[in-house]
DNA sequence: AAGAAATCTTGATTTACATCAAGAAATTAA
DNA sequence: TTAATTTCTTGATGTAAATCAAGATTTCTT
């Protein structure tokens, strides 16, 4: 484990005080893997058994529609986190699938490690608790702004606060994202109002 | 307090062992409240100052688009939470309206009262981490009804399992929580395949 | 119970965006 | 570099669901 990888995760994990335990054997959980361009990291129908923090890469988590159509539910980037959530933590066959987008290295965590921590450093459950609320609010965030804004307009919040890593990766999945047809995507970049 | 009231808040709080300590105090933190049909109990712009647990009736969360259109974003009745939860936990005013749709009787948890919990009962981060998580999942579930499915689809998923409280409120909730007008949940309620 | 108010229904019309199609441009792989 | 592949663009057309409108029904209020 370098410190460099020590670092990203304790980044990762803003809200747990490092300087407080002793967190060797938390590190030593994670292990590295790669991702090729394009490569499914998790398919549909499995279970997932990894929770991961992002060194390289961009990935996505998309699920098929009735019609076969890629539909995005969210990306993962540099020092986010990344894998099946829910698949995870029910440890069932998963709906989605994550794909590796551009090519990316990973941290991996394993579901009894992850679990393990909760008993092991008390602190991780008040984490937990911060961390799943803030994903939460921004999930409904989310929800609402595809609910209540045009395509235009959701384009337009979108662009305005993209991150980074997202402006290299092809327009389809941020339009698909965006819940729009990447030909409608193209209208709006053009900033022809359809 | 009465011992209907404890129970109401045991089973909203169903992770938290209720046995291994002496949660009095808890008990009495809360206070009860009632508000009219139709009126409004936290009003777009103001910060939420109370997280509640529903003693009786039901009370829908909204959003105002831009043409001045509800968007019911969720519901809550007997049983479940209640409030305009990230205004409550970030202190800011909120863009959401909550309105009691029935006449209700509400449990009230002050902000400050919920934060002492955490340090005051350390089961209670326990349990917020798995409360959030299972909402979280909750949330995307949602969402991936709205970006997959058809108006005809997500009225016959969403009426297969749609609580008995809310089977009582007027269409029009409905329709908007399942992101339709009412006249297309209308036509869709007499099988109708528009 | 009667009147008022809200909600629901049904048909006609409109519209935002999807779909289809095909050529242009960019990216990847050899 | 060049061919192959993928992605992007642009126009023409289609469609699910919204909007508009107005009468019918249900639910509240007194």
């Amino acid at each position: 484990m370098h410190s460099a990888d020590i670092e990203l995760i304790q980044n990762a994990f803003g809200l747990i005080d490092f300087t407080k335990d002793d967190y060797s054997e938390f590190y030593e959980m994670w292990s590295e893997c790669e991702f090729k361009r394009g490569e499914t990291i998790t398919d549909l129908g499995q279970v997932e058994r990894s929770f991961y923090i992002v060194k390289k890469g961009v990935q996505v988590v998309y699920i098929l529609d009735k019609n076969g159509n890629q539909k995005v539910i969210g990306f993962s980037f540099d020092g986010s986190f990344s894998g099946i959530y829910d698949s995870y933590l029910h440890k069932k066959p998963t709906k989605y699938t994550l794909s590796s987008v551009t090519p990316s290295k990973l941290l991996r965590l394993t579901y009894e490690d992850y679990s393990s921590l909760f008993d092991k450093y008390p602190s991780f459950d008040r984490w937990g608790r911060l961390a799943h609320q803030e994903l939460l609010i921004g999930r409904v965030n989310r929800e609402i702004e595809l609910i209540t804004l045009s395509a235009n307009e959701r384009f337009e919040k979108f662009m305005a606060r993209c991150p980074e890593p997202l402006k290299t990766i092809p327009q389809k999945y941020l339009a698909s994202y965006l819940n729009m047809t990447p030909e409608t995507f193209s209208r709006l970049r053009k900033n022809v109002k359809i």
